[in-house]
DNA sequence: TTATTTGTATTATTATATATAATACAAGCA
DNA sequence: TGCTTGTATTATATATAATAATACAAATAA
């Protein structure tokens, strides 16, 4: 899976790197089981620290989306239980909502833009 | 307006303190027009630091939400122009779509959340 | 005119977050 | 036995966040 990280971004590597593997779990290209790079091999592509990757996956760890043991690496969770987001990403949504209304946009138009960032429904 | 600030939350001070004015020209608690607090004042009533009020009306104005003059003070811009988000905040939000559909949530029940967290349209 | 209020600039200090670097180690595997 | 795995450690550097104490220019109110 091809990484991109801008340098001159405000959004820390870290969180970048989590963003990107989010979204390659999120549109298939990363599948349940699949393994993700060492640390060292996807810092070294990337050209970041290790411990910056190992942020990353601690990270990805805690909120359930891989799962890490020395023996095999990190690989993805099988999802589990009903789908929901944390109340801290609720809370991000309703920041955002919340700045769409107060710059005018209708309800509509806000929720167009939220279906384009779904984007198209492959797989179930 | 109430404000309340959470002091353990892993968002900075001067960040929630936007979010919450955003959330009020949304909602219509914050008017165009109208006035916010001097920034002495606000930071004395919500017990912080001026300064940290300062950063957070420059980052409205500098996101076009209010005006600011040493003789008026802050207040409450007029909109102007068709409402959009900025690419950092569309972003975002496909980073918040990418995690929910990570997550196994399907399209309308993103909508769903989406749609709940815009709230009812009053006004226009 | 004088006093007050406005946002803002300055300087200093503290704490935390971010990122890198160089190692080192235990555990599992080839 | 080596190699690879994640991880812990220590150090350093930079940036961000927040507070504190002043100070100043400009405008308003007394």
């Amino acid at each position: 899976m091809v990484i991109r990280i801008k340098d001159n971004s405000e959004v820390p590597i870290y969180l970048q790197l989590r963003n990107q593997i989010v979204a390659g779990i999120s549109d298939g290209r990363l599948q349940p089981g699949e393994h993700l790079p060492p640390v060292r091999a996807l810092a070294g592509e990337i050209g970041v620290n290790a411990m910056t990757v190992n942020k990353t996956y601690q990270m990805l760890r805690q909120e359930g989306f891989i799962e890490i043991d020395r023996r095999h690496g990190a690989r993805v969770c099988d999802r589990s239980g009903a789908p929901e987001l944390s109340p801290a990403r609720l809370e991000q949504l309703e920041a955002l909502a919340a700045e769409a209304k107060a710059r005018g946009m209708g309800r509509e138009d806000f929720l167009a833009l939220c279906a384009k960032a779904y984007g198209e429904e492959e797989g179930k």
